[in-house]
DNA sequence: ATGAATGTTGACAAAAATAGTCGGGTATGA
DNA sequence: TCATACCCGACTATTTTTGTCAACATTCAT
């Protein structure tokens, strides 16, 4: 189980722009410095942007920038915009597919461990990680 | 990010077996009634057996079995023996990849995701399942 | 107006991973 | 010794990933 260089590079960008907010529309070049190629950079913040999470100013001086506040943009936000939805297992969506005993009892593992990685994405925003937050820990330095 | 049919097809495997405890070895035909290749299936039991998470018997009447307990045996083992293990990302492994000042930050947010998916995988048995807990909620019914 | 800067789109392609398939071995019980 | 099984490595088709490219649309500055 892996996550792709879609999804990485997705938060590596987002960050970015989180980082840069309120400075204007960055264009695709300065984004792409975090190490990313552009042509394929461009691929991904376009699926940024189709899920709401970018907004884009078209032609010169234009770029992309945050469509929301940091804290409400999540980890899980980004990697379901840039690598699509988590699928433990096609049985949760797809009904049917039990055809054997079994299988039915693990269903209900890969819906408990889908749940919870989904939580678990949903629970760090862009603002937590701007906050350098120990997340998860209780905080108490 | 997802799970390949490695990881779904070695956990109905690993249950077939789990419930097949004490009857003595299982052969892979009859293990292959779960519906999954044969051919395949012997790849992965094979994978699972180096990881010491099976046992084989050679020869007529022989077969695979369970190498320990059904509660010694967790979810997390069993992905991990076929799948290989969880790569959120490999800068978690390999040092020297964050050239860039953004890209350490997201670091922290890989190391915290794998950890806790790993404990969460981690915390379901064979046996669990086989008990058909409800897993990670208090049961008080 | 014009041109450079910039995002938009869709097609293309190389490389890697996935999901099997196959054939020949080796061990063992009846 | 034969049928039943596991063992192992090579091969292949398909899909996914990871880009690359070319043509186009929009806007700003002059």
């Amino acid at each position: 189980m892996k996550l792709s260089t879609k999804g990485k590079y997705g938060l590596y960008a987002m960050f970015y722009l989180a980082q840069h907010a309120g400075n204007g529309p960055q264009p695709l070049k300065a984004v792409a410095e975090i190490g990313v190629p552009e042509d394929y950079l461009e691929q991904l913040l376009g699926n940024l942007r189709r899920a709401g999470l970018v907004t884009t100013v078209r032609g010169a001086q234009g770029g992309y920038q945050l469509a929301k506040a940091p804290e409400e943009i999540t980890v899980g936000d980004i990697i379901d915009a840039t690598e699509g939805p988590l699928t433990i297992s096609e049985c949760l969506s797809d009904e049917g597919c039990c055809h054997r005993s079994g299988q039915c009892r693990t269903r209900r593992v890969w819906e408990y461990l889908s749940n919870s990685i989904n939580d678990l994405l949903q629970s760090i925003s862009l603002r937590d990680m701007l906050e350098q937050e120990e997340f998860g820990v209780t905080k108490e330095s």
